[in-house]
DNA sequence: TGAAGATATGAAAATATGTTCATATCTTCA
DNA sequence: TGAAGATATGAACATATTTTCATATCTTCA
């Protein structure tokens, strides 16, 4: 049976098909979405990338990140809102420590990813 | 000596001291930080979740992800520009794939952060 | 060549996000 | 208790992103 779209359409259906058979709920997709929005953020990964060298308060925050207060502040409220880090009061400071493992690891990968992609040019 | 800020003040300043050994140029944190922006939109996130289970064709993604041929289309060029994906054109087709297999990597860990995020509730 | 299929693109409209400024809250300590 | 330090928050503003609509481009095939 001849193929009516491209030379590779055996291919692309299996493709199609496993897609098919592996949906994920549009919730989770979303929620998953939302994790890497929490890194598209240049303040926000510096924020993370600080913390995943170790729990500080957020002053070093702000020293470290070179943000401004309310802004830093504004980060870290989003960043635990959506699960990447997690606080805890120290008397007056507060400190912030990342939430969850695998954040190093998605974090460790896009740096990763950036090294590949400055050896191809 | 004793500790002005927190009862922590050690352990912070040992982190902070390995960020500042440790300094990503802000130039190159951007693009790890835009990596993650080509993930964090559920529309894009959906093509880049169907292409990992093999190469297809744009009329393909557009079905498999439910989306209007004008933003499918819209959506490739931004993953494309971003060095997420890439193109070859098949006769009247274009056949799209994954650019780098890091991003493989980067999104199974951020499925099992989803995974780790439901079990906590 | 020209019609139809497949994909891409530009620009406007609709939304969402990030930043800033002012102010509020919480904690400690004199 | 109240002043000062540390952090959080609300609201307005500035920007950026996503979506849509109309149209253009590229390719094949009759």
């Amino acid at each position: 049976m001849a193929n009516i779209y491209c030379d590779r359409e055996q291919e692309h259906a299996l493709a199609v098909q496993r897609v098919k058979e592996d949906v994920l709920l549009s919730k989770d997709v979303e929620k998953i979405s939302k994790t890497f929005q929490m890194l598209s953020d240049a303040g926000r990964l510096k924020i993370v990338l600080a913390l995943l060298k170790g729990d500080m308060c957020v002053y070093h925050l702000i020293e470290v990140c070179d943000g401004t207060q309310s802004n830093v502040s504004h980060q870290l409220r989003i960043l635990k809102d959506n699960g990447i880090v997690k606080s805890k009061r120290l008397g007056k400071n507060v400190e912030y420590s990342i939430a969850d493992e695998h954040i190093r690891e998605i974090v460790e990968m896009g740096k990763a990813h950036l090294l590949c992609m400055s050896e191809e040019r």
